[in-house]
DNA sequence: CCAAAAGTGTTCTATGTACACCCATGC
DNA sequence: GCATGGGTGTACATAGAACACTTTTGG
């Protein structure tokens, strides 16, 4: 009664380096890339097999999340395929290593990818909406920093991500009041007046309530 | 390389009736039921698949969006399955026509919900939280009404999905100025003063800003 | 002593919330 | 004329937005 389809993984995979946002990429036929993908292998969950698809992150971990189930007939060249895809964030100072199939992966800068196969420049989009939406109301910026960080790398951090200048003063004033990050206690000298070092709070609430249309 | 594995199309329709809200849900075995289910046929959308696992809506337009997608291995009693869950809404007045396989199909209030088979349940409280959430900051309760509706009637939608008490005039005010209704002229009369008639202006923007975690 | 980044409060505006009475109709 | 649901405005509290200067360090 159930029958069998044709069915992969994909991940976006997205970090933050110097001061713009990159999407990992892997190498696919000619001069055209394509998100990491990975098949599902049985007795694995879908998280663990949307991980397979990226070069081992070691001990860092990341940020994963369920994006989107692709499936429309013509959206792959090779006939009717769907895809599980994930979204997924990995901190600023972490490093990749093995990649699966020995297979060649790259950093992109978002405005500025290659040609992308089928239609995985428009999941790239998605997912990016889907980054700067969750951003804006939850405490995810985090995953995308070293585990310690200073505010003014964290308003970075947003400030890239959402291509929008914050106001220093209201952003610190806001993300304190929050009580989502808390002093280590540490501090970062660099040129200038030292910087005090964060860290973030994972038992704090990372949710923000939402404006409602109605009272 | 891509390979195959089992996977079907599983729909959540709900509606208002009366003063609850109700889900439907198709005969399983024994006692139990289940989400209304369809096989992904061969050249058609993911959407197309979800709308046949349901009864004919005839004429009446429903609300279809992508919940999730559910494929843990040990999910499904009868091996690993992947499930592609779309979660739909019907208008009050809609009826439903000649249900697929001639299977037997019933309307269950959420509060008073039958024993359903695998995860069926988790999914159903996962679409409701979702319809929740999706009202509170989208237009998307009008797909719960007929064409024509009272503020009345819109407002008792929202209180029984969100289970809250609204106050009367901040709704109507937020709603009016909103400019996501007009009224149509027309009116009804019942017990009581007769009520104007809105509709839904399908061109009005139907999203709030949210309120940001940051400035 | 100067460059560079860190750190810090207040005022004004907009939005949200709480709340009670009159109106039009059918019976 | 009364029961029933429809319709309306204001005052107060809270949250958001705009804004500029002082502090601490390294070179």
């Amino acid at each position: 009664m159930t029958h069998f389809v044709r069915c992969n993984i994909l991940t976006a995979l997205f970090r933050i380096q110097g001061r713009s946002l990159q999407v990992l990429l892997r190498a696919a036929v000619g001069r055209s890339w394509q998100l990491p993908f990975a098949n599902l292998e049985e007795g694995r969950s879908l998280e663990a097999c949307a991980l397979s698809a990226l070069p081992d992150p070691g001990e860092c971990a990341l940020y994963l999340e369920q994006l989107y189930t692709y499936g429309d007939p013509d959206r792959s060249s090779q006939g009717q395929l769907i895809s599980i895809v994930y979204f997924a964030l990995l901190a600023a100072d972490a490093l990749l290593g093995e990649p699966p199939d020995r297979a060649r992966f790259a950093w992109f800068a978002i405005e500025d990818l290659p040609p992308l196969i089928d239609d995985h420049a428009d999941i790239v989009s998605y997912a990016l909406r889907r980054l700067r939406y969750k951003l804006e109301y939850t405490a995810v910026g985090f995953e995308l920093l070293p585990e310690m960080f200073t505010l003014s790398e964290l308003q970075r951090t947003y400030e890239i991500v959402l291509g929008e200048q914050l106001d220093k003063r209201n952003f610190r004033r806001r993300i304190l009041e929050a009580g989502i990050i808390e002093p280590t206690g540490q501090m970062r000298s660099g040129t200038g007046r030292p910087a005090r070092l964060y860290r973030y709070r994972p038992d704090a609430i990372a949710e923000v309530k939402t404006r409602r249309l109605f009272p």
